[in-house]
DNA sequence: AATGAATGAGTTTTCATTCAT
DNA sequence: AATGAATGAAAACTCATTCAT
């Protein structure tokens, strides 16, 4: 093996390693911003569970902001992936792009809540704005793509012809609150019943408006 | 008029104009709150919206956490308060319950959010543990004044019968994420849209699981 | 003596010892950047020095940038104040301007010195560019009650005919100069060859050019 | 050729490319800190700018203070060089070293000044105490020359009778205060007016004090 | 009783220095 | 030998809380 391919070899371990611990980070602050609450992590605590320095985190990130912009992003972009994908293959079951979203949002109710605290606490940053532009372009893609699932839907006669946003809403509302209830502070479901629940719902909003062909 | 009588007199006036003051910190605390997030905003800035010097919150609040924690606890006591209220009533509009309390928590969507946020904040937080606990058990209350009327409601055949919590989340989550679409960051439904939205909202969740009778 | 007036004497008690406070931060500064040179200066040090709290700074500065330009403007403050007033008492005497200029940055080399690191440092500080405008506009002002002074020594015949800007430089070569040396490291002048050397510079720096009348 | 003589040449090679690259560390940490002042220059940049790795700069220097150290030693060296040579030859022109002196220092203000800064800024670190005793031991050895050279001119009637640190101190002070004009901020000398500028400084510099003879 | 100046613990951030590759 | 990612000590800065007036 001639030496410029180890250190291209070498070059990519490297930059794997780096995006690794990167993503450590970002894990890191997800995990506990998760257990904790945004309000109660600071960047010293994101290190040391991430089992690094605290400087190492600057290395990858400007400031404590942007990480939260950061997770942001990243977790609309995701969302934004797996919907374009499911969008190409709307001939096999109309109905997968949003039974994708659905479930993609409720995978981890916990996560979900995180962003929309994220995203209430990153709106009112003047440093951030020009990300959180970006990520409202990738939300509006994602209400794009759901709304042209359901177009399809009404011209196949699938649901009931009425304002694509009413029906976008209504997916959005009971997705949207399902996440909150899982987190319910208080009384948690049990996983049997979480279960029941969560295809319950997923099940209204899949049915609801629903033409009875 | 005796002394003592001016001296109640001004005693009554007094705790008047204390109350009052709490009141106007907590109003302020709310305004700045929804307007620019639990993050960002501080005691000085409090005291300067509801025009009283920063000591002088200290005189009604032990800490700036025992002021958030009071906010939450005064919205979920007013739901119960006006819950129980209906709930004496379930002869005229046995669906009464269950609409006042959608029609409180959609009031004010940016509201209902942040005490989600506050919720979330503050379960973590040792100082206020007992205070959560007190939060907990009004949940639990209301949450049991809902489960009521839905079992009233499929005892007359009004709803078919499915368990309760079912309904209770079905509920929940529609109005849950009614709120949190309200908010949207980006694309606000304009005030026509978001009135005929809503109302929609509220009949899916009346009519959801409604014998067809 | 009526209540407001208590409360007026009141108020500008409170205002008087602000302002002392200020000035003392000031002066701490001052002294330890004298005595250290700036880079090893801190505000916890200065705050030390002043013997206040390290928040208390933050009250009166938004950041320690502002507490160097603030240094730096008063002192050329203090310089155009003197001038000023000396400038309406050429007819007694038309080498007093002059002389007072010369006095004044020869007063205290060493302060005189840390002004110019000061500005030098605040040069390529965005923070303060506007402040750092503000203060080469007084520095223009006093190049130019200097300028006025020489002309009308030139107008006088007590000056050889020659573009002010020469001797204004040469003025100032001398002045910076002596400031230098007397800051000089290694070997301090002692007490008496200082005293000896300064008239020196003094006496050159009136007499370069004079006619000699 | 035999290979010792192949390893020898090797190693000076070596040995030259190591020096140049001290070389360029030390020019580059020059160029940054004329241009950004000292207060704003990193060991990062200070290699990039040289275009090499961070690390290596600890290869040649055990800190960063020493870059700063070496800098300063490097200038009084090269005065001091330059200085000592022109002592050799004060037959053919006795004001030689003095106009040597002058013109060293002059013609680079910016890097005069620097040099300044650094000693104002070395004075007060213990990690170079001894580099600084060095550094003192050059500047006396440069006034020691340039007092020869005063007496010198005083013994050929040159110059009038006066203490020679009178002279000395004159000098410096003119040349001094030329350099910081030269910097002077705001209004900055177009190159014409400069030249004619140092040049008249110059003058006065050399025939301050000439016996009229 | 009300105030807001003062405080310092706790954060974020920087950067000289180390060290594994 | 050269590198630059990782480090953490040290600095700047914030803000809930106290307390003299």
């Amino acid at each position: 093996m001639p030496k410029y391919d180890i250190n291209i070899h070498k070059f990519h371990e490297k930059k794997k390693r780096f995006l690794a611990r990167e993503q450590a980070i970002i894990n890191s602050a997800i995990r506990l911003a998760k257990k904790q609450g945004i309000a109660n992590i600071t960047i010293s605590l994101i290190a040391k569970h991430a089992g690094i320095g605290k400087g190492t985190i600057y290395k990858h990130f400007i400031s404590k902001t942007e990480i939260l912009m950061r997770i942001l992003l990243d977790y609309e972009n995701k969302i934004i992936a797996s919907l374009q994908l499911s969008m190409g293959a709307t001939d096999s079951d109309p109905f997968a792009p949003i039974q994708l979203y659905l479930k993609m949002r409720l995978a981890d109710p916990r996560l979900d809540r995180l962003m929309q605290q994220l995203e209430d606490q990153l709106k009112y940053d003047i440093q951030v704005a020009k990300s959180m532009a970006q990520f409202y372009a990738l939300r509006r893609s994602n209400i794009a793509s759901i709304n042209e699932a359901i177009l399809l839907l009404i011209k196949k006669g699938l649901l009931q012809d009425a304002p694509s946003s009413h029906y976008y809403f209504s997916y959005l509302a009971l997705v949207q609150g399902a996440v909150d209830l899982s987190l319910a502070g208080n009384f948690k479901l049990d996983t049997d019943d979480r279960e029941s629940f969560l295809s319950f719902i997923l099940e209204i909003g899949t049915t609801m408006g629903k033409t009875s062909s």
